[in-house]
RNA sequence: AGGGCAAUAGCUCAAUUGGCAGAGCAUCGGUCUCCAAAACCGAAGGUUGUGGGUUCAAGUCCCUCUUGCCCUG
């Protein structure tokens, strides 16, 4: 009874489950769209985010987009509590929730079993502080100190995730055991489909769009969000395209070198999506360019979005 | 036409007095439990524009040609 819908960026994801929720709809079973995106929460980010619009959407509701200032922090944690009550609201009306999401942390922290331990503003921003001071290779001898087993599995270079493991250690008193968890739905009923774009014609799409994004006024939109406080956004700063154009604004790069990096960081972006996507045998992959692509998908996720119409 | 400067990885550039041709970006692969459009790791990539010469040894010095840029007519 939940219908989610993955792939990387720009492979039309948006488009197909805009088409995916009419179909359902003329079926007589109404469908509405949960983004998990760590991106269209935020308010005002439209364009770079190439966030469908009002009159896109055609009426279909969609859940967790324009919820956040672009000044608040997005986490994984208060999304995933976010979008299970969605689904557990849409499931409730009777409606097929259709998950649409390219952040693949945040989709499987839905569907998966991802509990998060707990975090603190405080201790975090001491632990940052001196990551700034005294470098990664320090804080990483301290956690190779007190908890060696998690010292091992994290590359010492990545001070983000040493922070993270000691903020953890210092609040809970034990180790810091977080791990992946086995690719096993903690929801029932779920249905993956993945669109499949092949490369070249995704890192063209990927140029298509943002050449597109700067015609339809991109850059202005930046400036109006970095009037709002965009960089103090520690999430928002840091989207393709707005980071890169901040840069350009505060005369470290050149527009061109903002554009031209805009898309190699979405290329970026695309593969490592890739590589979190394609090792997930649970996803049923449908190609882009198949003329029957919504009946496809239709067909697989069935007419219930319960995953019983599949078999062909 | 004459004079000067340049030519090194896909791109931008390094390489001490001649002494093992490197870096950033791009490309390719990988990691991943609260900033994830983040953070991080790894790999491949070269007949140093051409042809000769000097030398134990040439990206580096000498000559030829080619191409590009600048200056002067």
């Amino acid at each position: 009874m939940t219908v989610l819908l993955v792939g990387p960026t720009a492979s039309g994801k948006s488009g197909l489950s805009l088409r995916l929720a009419e179909r359902y709809r003329a079926a007589g079973q109404p469908a509405e769209v949960v983004s998990a995106d760590s991106m269209l929460v935020y308010r005002g980010m439209d364009i770079g985010t190439a966030k469908p619009t009002v009159a896109e959407r055609g009426g279909v509701v969609h859940h967790l987009m324009d919820i956040l200032d672009v000044q608040q922090t997005a986490t994984v944690a208060d999304f995933q509590l976010l979008a299970r009550a969605a689904i557990a609201d849409c499931r409730s009306r009777g409606v097929v929730p259709i998950v649409v999401g390219g952040s693949a942390l945040y989709v499987r922290a839905i569907v998966d079993d991802f509990s998060f331990p707990a975090t603190d503003p405080a201790v975090r921003a001491v632990l940052e502080e001196e990551l700034a001071r005294d470098g990664w290779a320090a804080l990483h001898a301290r956690l190779d100190s007190i908890d060696p087993a998690s010292a091992a599995r994290i590359e010492p270079a990545n001070g983000r995730r040493v922070v993270r493991a000691l903020e953890v250690i210092a609040l809970t008193g034990g180790p810091y055991v977080a791990e992946l968890p086995d690719r096993r739905y903690l929801l029932p009923g779920v249905i993956q489909l993945g669109l499949d774009v092949d490369r070249p014609t995704l890192d063209a799409r990927i140029q298509a769009r943002v050449d597109a994004m700067w015609a339809a006024g991109f850059v202005d939109e930046v400036a109006a969000l970095a009037e709002h406080g965009l960089r103090d956004g520690v999430t928002a700063s840091r989207a393709l395209g707005y980071r890169q154009i901040l840069r350009w604004f505060d005369g470290e790069i050149t527009e061109v070198e903002a554009r031209e990096q805009t898309v190699f960081g979405t290329r970026r972006f695309a593969r490592r999506q890739d590589s979190w996507f394609r090792k997930d045998e649970r996803i049923h992959w449908l190609n882009h360019d198949d003329p029957q692509l919504v009946e496809r998908a239709y067909a697989v996720a069935g007419p219930l979005g319960d995953g019983v119409g599949m078999g062909d």
